[in-house]
DNA sequence: CTGAAAGCGCTAACAC
DNA sequence: GTGTTAGCGCTTTCAG
């Protein structure tokens, strides 16, 4: 029988059952009741046992918002993601959500709709509902990041800002990763499909793999930006058709299964003429055709430490922030192969050769 | 600047801004500066302007928790997802999550991981925090549903119970619609592989095919239950090759990339020896290899008309309990194809009558 | 070990 | 129009 919430007075109108209704019910102090719940060791076993079955008897469910307004505290902690429509942030919010219950955190969970302001907006207003906000791959400026932190914790996922936590995914090692593999193959024109231009991450993705590509002596066009979603990848596709470049690297997995499916329709074969490389390894990019090679970056593990950080935050005494890096890995599958011959079969879509 | 919220006292410890404090800077009452925030007509416009400037100056935000505890009101609403691992929920999310936003709510998330007891937590824990619930594919039993709803509104998504409202994606048109398709592509022995034995939407779905298969006259073999996840699709392929079948049709989009993933593996082609179909069209399925032909259901929208139902219960008095039914549609894709010619003398696939 | 009472920050009557 | 005041349901000293 885990179902006998409704109270004995069953009007329609629903007026829910407080302490003080337990109270009276038991024959106890108000305080007695509270204690039974927040500090069952200081109450005596059977008076315990009393109220808990007066409760239980009468429905009883802590109000939320009086205790938070006692005690400072929501037990509610927020994720911001820039884009809800991505799956990358599924991963996180997923991971996120998962060490919250554990922890016996709610989450609450908004959306910035890549907008700057809208992901002001959402932050202000949640701010005072929680104990601590996760903000992934934030475009606001430090500074307010920083005002933002002086009111509540708040941990970044892939984004670093002076004086607060952050856990990001590898954005040096990562990238070069991909690039050697490219070179590897023989790739020696690369494109590199860019994001959003107020991206922190998008940056430094472009910055590693530029660098890297200089160190090993290829070439590559930095195109874009193109949104980061599947319908970017079209565009992103035909632009990178424009260049010399065998292999495309793009921002994001979203990008790279949109140019997949652009190359597609155009008749390039990939990886025979083209390669395609993404970042993040989003659901979807061990299925799509071909199979997307990708630099895995543990998500959910981020969206779990940022919880992490963000709990020991808001209960600990402000310590230093942390700055957490997780390691990000190549997953090569189907859609990287060796650089066609250079003077060979490349079919109609190369202007230049 | 729009960012000048911290207030002039600088002590590291941040003391949130109050009502009362404001009221002391701008000389006024805290009624006043209460009524400019909440009631803007009902206060002279010099004043408003004053009040408004020293809030603005001093950083001033609104504690949510006390004004839910006076007002009973949280601007919160809860979305319960039975997996939220599932990308199909996410669509759910999304759509749910804009419209909160744009009615000006905040959105709880909770994950019921699977299992029954843990969406009963779930629930418990966040009944309080919120205005309304918007609870999707539950798997509790009608009488505690009925339960919770008669403390907070709820919404049932993908589930109908008696008394409470629902917004469910079509589930007896639809799957007939998948039937016919194979049908009329000549397939006369189909499998059904299985969603979760507590799934309410695996059980229509199931009868709807049941029956319609049978109208068609063609047979079906019910396989399963299969976990509704890519893995489950695995064995679920397995055992649709054990049976006649020249058609499967899988519980959800998840199970079908699965098996597709695993006849792949086993060389069995898609859709020449074999015909795969799934539902919901979540994200992947239209670049899946073959890209698959599945039941569409407008998740996104469900997520949204759910959050305007639960918006009408929460605000005007309680009216009737409303049942919307959305419509689904036949995404046809790369993964049906005519039926293989059988090695007997079957004859031809001309439908019969 | 239990009870009484003071607020947490805000809203909503009700006075002025 | 604006100020005063009484709680909302709970936690938490402080007495007993």
């Amino acid at each position: 029988m885990p179902s006998r919430p409704t109270p004995p007075s069953r009007g329609e109108p629903p007026k829910p059952t407080t302490l003080a209704d337990v109270a009276a019910a038991a024959g106890v102090a108000i305080s007695t009741v509270s204690r039974t719940f927040s500090n069952p060791g200081r109450v005596n076993a059977t008076t315990r046992e009393h109220v808990e079955q007066a409760a239980r008897r009468l429905g009883y469910r802590p109000n939320a918002a009086a205790r938070a307004l006692e005690s400072g505290r929501t037990s509610t902690l927020g994720v911001i993601v820039s884009d809800i429509t991505n799956p990358h942030f599924f991963t996180l919010i997923r991971g996120a959500q998962h060490q919250a219950t554990t922890a016996g955190y709610t989450l609450l969970l908004g959306d910035a709709h890549l907008s700057r302001q809208a992901e002001q907006q959402v932050i202000e207003r949640t701010l005072t509902s929680v104990d601590g906000l996760v903000v992934a791959a934030s475009r606001l400026p430090t500074a307010q990041l920083a005002d933002y932190a002086r009111v509540k914790p708040i941990v970044l996922v892939n984004r670093v800002s002076e004086g607060l936590s952050s856990v990001v995914t590898d954005h040096t090692d990562g990238p070069r990763q991909i690039v050697e593999h490219l070179h590897s193959l023989g790739h020696r024109h690369l494109a590199f499909l860019g994001g959003p231009r107020e991206s922190w991450s998008a940056a430094k993705r472009w910055s590693a793999i530029a660098a890297s590509a200089l160190d090993l002596g290829v070439t590559i066009t930095r195109l874009g930006p193109f949104p980061a979603a599947i319908e970017g990848g079209g565009a992103a596709a035909d632009a990178a058709l424009g260049t010399r470049a065998t292999a495309l690297i793009a921002h994001n997995d979203l990008l790279a299964i949109g140019a997949l499916r652009r190359l597609a329709e155009r008749g390039v074969a990939v990886p025979d003429d083209v390669s395609v490389t993404g970042f993040d390894d989003i659901f979807g990019a061990d299925f799509c055709a071909p199979p997307l090679t990708t630099l895995a970056a543990p998500l959910d593990d981020a969206g779990r430490q940022a919880v992490d950080l963000l709990i020991a935050a808001a209960t600990r005494r402000a310590g230093p922030p942390q700055r957490l890096t997780l390691p990000a890995h190549l997953q090569i599958r189907g859609s990287t192969g060796p650089a066609p011959k250079p003077a060979g079969h490349r079919g109609s879509a190369a202007p230049a050769g």
